[in-house]
DNA sequence: GCTTCATATACTCCACAGGGCATATGCGTG
DNA sequence: CACGCATATGCCCTGTGGAGTATATGAAGC
């Protein structure tokens, strides 16, 4: 009866995440996410709840299972969140470069290939931290 | 004595998204946070305590002031986390345009302004969901 | 030195979320 | 219609995180 917990809330559980995880290649019945995540079946069908309350997933029914599939805008919200942050430290990386590039007008040592790419409005850091 | 705690559990209390998105226009101290956001200083020290030790922010001393500051690897994961969804979700985007291209033309009756411009490569939802 | 300001920590209390388990519902098939 | 599979729900139990309050630490200034 405690609706509308926050996208936070919801994907601060593992299992949840997990669940979302497996989603996003394609829809699968809750007996196939018990089987591969190795968890109770209630289990399951408790977060998915949950995720279907949140507006995570939608299911439809397929026979005798319910096919539960991904759905964009919850997590939307959360890479909305996230945009100032994005900003704040795409600044910090601009600050450093330009400090790196200062010291090595400044300071012509052996460096190893530095030199990036200074053209403007460089375009924003795509999430491939790894 | 819990450490690694993981990202997602520490962004999803409000007082600390409340925290990080006063740190993110520029460093603050404990007092400052605590008469912006109105709540008890304790309070704030205690978030900014398990802040810290997540990675989430830095300390500097001032004085007899501590000035905290944002640091932005913690982010910078839950960004990468959500790298597949994002494709996820671009890809829908354009399965469903390419469908509503193929409904355009095949059914040619009298449709409000949907057309829309198809150039190649388009540039990735910059999170402006409002 | 003591006092005051700024911040940190210790401790108690309580609500609530998740796990485990039993069981209900519901659709398909003989 | 009786049984079986797939999924949902209800209930109890426990751990834990956050609020509130009091108090400790520690630097400044007199």
């Amino acid at each position: 009866m405690k609706r509308v917990e926050s996208v936070f809330e919801i994907i601060a559980e593992p299992s949840r995440r997990a669940i979302l995880s497996l989603l996003v290649s394609s829809q699968q019945s809750v007996g196939e996410i018990e089987r591969q995540l190795r968890m109770p079946q209630p289990t399951v069908s408790k977060h998915l709840r949950v995720l279907r309350e949140a507006g995570f997933v939608e299911s439809t029914v397929d026979r005798q299972r319910r096919l539960y599939r991904l759905e964009p805008k919850p997590l939307q919200e959360l890479d909305a969140w996230l945009a100032p942050f994005r900003r704040f430290w795409s600044a910090h990386v601009d600050a450093l470069e330009r400090h790196l590039d200062r010291m090595d007008q400044s300071t012509p040592t052996k460096r190893k290939t530095r030199r990036r790419r200074r053209g403007p409005n460089r375009e924003r850091n795509k999430g491939e931290t790894k």
